[in-house]
DNA sequence: TATGAATGAGCCTTCATTCAT
DNA sequence: AATGAATGAAGGCTCATTCAT
């Protein structure tokens, strides 16, 4: 009977709430609240939870695996574009967007240590448009050339981490006056 | 050498202990290792545990208290010398030391907060040494002067999760440099 | 027969278990006998136990809630019956049937200290019921008229006391004997 | 050195006051009041309390021992006076003297059960001054001759758990109307 | 003999995960 | 495919008891 409409959308779009729910519940009370908590957020049962993420590990990582793939469009996008401030913007715009977000600073940790499989792949994309982006601005003289990209990677999560604890936004222009090349005043 | 002579000396050891294995412990394996797995690393009673810090929680915060004690101490210290690079060597200096890392990181962002009434003294005491120390570096012409105390701490436990995760000490050297004043050059 | 039909049947056949199961325990090995024992008697593991019991004095307050209000029917019951002894009856029973007896004195005794939130509504439909049950009794000249529901129940409490380490009815006897209106001879 | 007055005088001493301290503690906190919280209100170390009972179940019947001492005590002066109310007397008075003890209900309660082994002989003890009490009593027609020494300890027991939480001595009052010869008026 | 630190079993409670409906 | 009840391992904490000082 009801076996019409949607037949798998229903799926899909319970795995997005999921998601959503996840996120938002991580960020406030850490990544320890239950699976519980996420299900109650995401109007679903917990056993609908566990469908769509075999643990509550792979509910981790496929939220940063989400995170990590915005991350790597952004860069993308911005070494699309011509703009000489492009890097900087890119590198505001993380760390902005990560304001809230509890898990970004470990989501960009996770890069530095050993990439779970799941994780893998996006780290090498994401490595991968930074590498763009970092190599255009340096061409460009507007960042200095002794650092690379996982440096840059570090440096986002540092400075995501500083934002989270500062009233303003002056520890990031601080870092990024550490990025600017020594000239390019 | 380490004679038995004092009664209580052995309960003071084994705080110490204690302790001493936390730190590890917690380092190694985050804040969610069990207070189990710290008696055993410090070859003691879970009861030992228990009777020292009546909570994991005050466990922890002994922890960040110890931390934060010893920071403080270095930023002193760093005052105290003529040495115009004094700051920065106090920067590195903590940043360095984040040896077990994971903690230190919180122990600073825990300073954002609310810290709480375990804490606050040495939140204090600490943003008071650091407040001289970064005053002095700015008098002498060594560090920007748009940044306070707060930047400067914030900055601090964004170059600590930085290095956590970096291979070397560009991040920091970035930042540092970040801090400069702009004519120090 | 019993079948298998209701869905979430299964979840109130368990909660009934668990209360059962409670009630034995806790009657035969006192009320700080382990949650898990009783889980065990149940036939169910601990994690159900605290499903449908939050806390275990919760599950101790519903076993009391449950009680109060079988006496409270009890007296209601008997306060509808003409019977002059009605009164006298009720008593008896409430007294009589502290099967698990442990609890009841416990469940009475309840009553006269602050009777917890959970409680208090039982509370005061006992009361009431009792009240009833009391004034009718004393109308008919069947109970001395110097005594208040409080009294009565107080008795209860004590007479269920004193059943518990007496080999018969006797002291159940001498306390009804001492509640008769004086010329009710 | 500090080895010349008292030489088991303060060990008699210590005894007692553990003795006394428990007394007070497990009546306001109950039997569950941690040994730590008894050694601490008779001003020693646990390790004293230990020592002068092996246990705490030892130290629990010592209690009892002592308060069933001293009602048999009180059962034999009462059976040496010529008061025709004496038996009244010294059942109000054990009831009255157990108001803020919780304990003693459960003293009288052990009775009935198997005491345990180092109760008996108080039991006896007790259970013999009380024989001789009432007898005298039912001999004098005070008292109803259908009831014997355990009716009497049971109701005891009762009469103690009912005043307990009664705002008043109604319900000895009841108790002992109940326990007089029918025409004893 | 007194002390109190140490011990560790045991308790209450939480939570990831499974499974019957 | 969704639900949520059931499960049981694991964690934090307490406390009777032991033992070095």
């Amino acid at each position: 009977m009801t076996a019409a409409r949607p037949p798998r959308a229903d799926a899909q779009r319970n795995r997005a709430r999921v998601l959503a729910a996840a996120e938002q519940v991580f960020a406030q009370r850490g990544s320890s609240a239950s699976t519980e908590e996420v299900a109650r957020a995401a109007g679903v049962g917990v056993g609908t939870v566990f469908r769509h993420f075999p643990t509550k590990e792979a509910l981790l990582q496929a939220l940063i695996v989400q995170r990590l793939t915005r991350i790597a469009a952004d860069a993308r996008e911005q070494a699309a574009s011509p703009d000489p401030a492009a890097f900087f913007d890119f590198f505001a715009a993380v760390v902005g967007d990560s304001a809230s977000k509890l898990e970004l600073v470990d989501a960009l940790a996770e890069l530095g240590g050993d990439p779970t499989e799941a994780i893998a792949p996006v780290a090498e994309e994401l490595t991968a448009a930074v590498a763009v982006l970092l190599e255009q601005a340096q061409q460009d003289g507007a960042v200095r050339k002794d650092v690379g990209v996982a440096h840059v990677i570090a440096l986002l999560a540092g400075a995501s981490q500083a934002r989270r604890y500062a009233a303003d936004e002056r520890p990031l222009a601080v870092i990024l006056d550490g990025l600017r090349a020594p000239n390019a005043e």
